[in-house]
RNA sequence: GGCGAGGUGGCCAAGUGGUAAGGCAGAGGUCUGCAAAACCUCCAUCGCGGGUUCGAUUCCCGCCCUCGCCUCCA
């Protein structure tokens, strides 16, 4: 196997990840609404997504990547007003956080990272041609809708029906729901509301703003194509956006939307559904402020199989940060690494097998495993290996690393400065060990244990570390 | 109710029709003044009950339980 197989969720089975057309991958990833910090749910998402991408690039394969910023919706909209900034103004601090947040967990960055403001006019277009093509209509309101039966197909990702989406339940409060022809009809183009205050745009049917699952429609389009590769998301987007999105795009453009769709699953905390009322949702500076790392975050959220819930502790951040550390020990006995991704597999020599787990449905949980085994096996033949092997190995290491987003550069002592009269105690206990005064030595080793802090010796000298 | 996922050692989590990766934790050992680190060794028969099979954790049936989606959501 020398390609990527992805599960699609459409057909529900494996199948190569190959370009369509050309050499490149072109592939959507529907992005953040810029309302607030991202969670790690949300980043689980993003890794994964990454860990897709330096999979793809790591077999020779080049791609055009793709994600968008919602930064237009009732949410942005209505915090921004609570907040008492512009929506533009709102949404770009977000969104750079959301980037900050992403750099600090080392996901590459979108070849064309669009925004929904930013393309308006490419989504009335679109809406114009359903009205045209009789798949939309206006309602008195002047909001427009989306005709789920004129499209036959509607369903087919989600296997929903339509029946089991007009019998829902839930009560309908909001009053444009009444405009509807259909329940299952969703909307288009929402007319303009006293409460969006300056937040609207002309268009052929009046004041307004696009509805949410037209702009993936639209900037897909643009970005990408009518057609195109591989499209992903959360779990939770599946029904209704992604079925939304393949109504608007096939109706509108008369050709497949997506050839593969790639769908991770949500993120569990402590074996529940993360909530703010549970009080479990965590963003990446909530982990940082108990003391740990982006890093450990990332091999956390990519350590089980994205198909599966994944269920997030404290204690496995934990044990990634043991399991960190034993790579970045390998690491360093290994000696300088070569930069870069792959260029084939080929240059995971002999961690090949480590690429050809991630080959099989981005099987990281089987790729560490692996990744583990072939690093005790290293650490007892570096001694004896040549340097053509050693350097085979570095090379393939580092392919590893590069297709995991692992840097391992991230030293501990970073994570907190060593106070001053910590450091003095560390100094006197290390006088009083090397004066072979083991009472005096343990004791200030106690003392400072006492304060929060953990002093080790090594064969040089001795290192101080927070609890 | 409809659709879907899953129950693997103390925790997280792969996997396979022929007696179960890896990480963390734990136990013992080497090393060390002691400890830490490092290294070595040890530690599960896979929710329950049937069936198919020479053989099932892996296939089929039933049951129990957990979770997600069906409404904004990664």
């Amino acid at each position: 196997m020398n390609c990527l197989h992805l599960y699609d969720s459409q057909t529900r089975e494996n199948r190569k990840v190959v370009p369509a057309r050309g050499d490149t991958l072109r592939f959507y990833c529907c992005g953040p609404t810029v309302y607030g910090p991202a969670h790690i749910g949300n980043f689980r998402t993003f890794v994964m997504q990454d860990v897709f991408r330096r999979v793809v690039e790591s077999t020779g394969i080049k791609t055009k990547h793709v994600r968008n910023l919602t930064d237009v919706d009732d949410k942005t909209i209505r915090q921004s007003q609570e907040a008492g900034v512009s929506l533009t103004d709102f949404t770009a601090g977000w969104t750079e956080k959301f980037h900050k947040d992403s750099e600090a967990l080392n996901l590459l960055s979108p070849h064309v990272e669009p925004s929904a403001v930013e393309h308006i006019p490419e989504q009335i277009e679109m809406i114009a041609t359903l009205i045209e093509k009789g798949h939309a209509y206006r309602a008195d309101d002047g909001s427009v809708y989306f005709k789920v039966d004129s499209f036959d197909d509607y369903g087919k990702l989600s296997r929903l029906k339509e029946r089991e989406i007009t019998t829902s339940e839930t009560e309908r409060e909001d009053s444009d729901e009444y405009e509807r022809e259909s329940a299952a009809d969703f909307v288009l183009w929402k007319a303009r509301k006293e409460e969006d205050g300056p937040n609207y745009w002309e268009s052929p049917w009046g004041q307004g703003r696009p509805g949410w699952h037209l702009e993936c429609s639209a900037m897909c389009k643009k970005h990408l194509g009518e057609s195109f590769d591989v499209h992903s998301g959360g779990e939770d987007l599946l029904f209704p956006h992604h079925e939304n999105e393949i109504a608007q795009s096939e109706c509108c453009n008369g050709t497949s939307f997506v050839d593969h769709w790639f769908h991770i699953s949500h993120l569990m905390v402590d074996g529940a559904k993360m909530s703010k009322s549970l009080g479990n949702l965590y963003t990446i500076d909530d982990l940082a402020e108990k003391g740990f790392t982006p890093e450990e975050v990332r091999y956390v959220l990519f350590s089980g199989s994205y198909g599966q819930q994944l269920n997030f502790t404290l204690d496995s951040l934990k044990a990634a940060g043991k399991a960190l550390e034993r790579l970045r020990d390998f690491k360093e006995k290994l000696g300088a690494l070569p930069d870069g991704p792959a260029s084939s597999i080929d240059d995971f020599g002999p961690f090949k097998p480590v690429i050809e787990a991630l080959l099989n449905d981005l099987n990281t949980s089987d790729a560490l495993g692996k990744l583990f085994s072939l690093v005790k096996q290293f650490l007892k033949e570096i001694p004896n290996l040549d340097t053509d092997s050693l350097n085979e190995a570095r090379r393939g290491f580092a392919c590893c690393l590069y297709a995991l987003g692992l840097r391992l550069d991230i030293p501990k002592s970073t994570k907190s400065a060593v106070p001053d009269d910590i450091a003095d105690m560390a100094k006197e206990r290390w006088e009083a060990k090397q004066n072979k005064d083991w009472g005096r030595s343990d004791e200030l080793r106690d003392a400072i244990l006492a304060q929060g802090w953990q002093v080790k010796d090594t064969k040089e000298g001795y290192t101080v570390s927070p609890l």
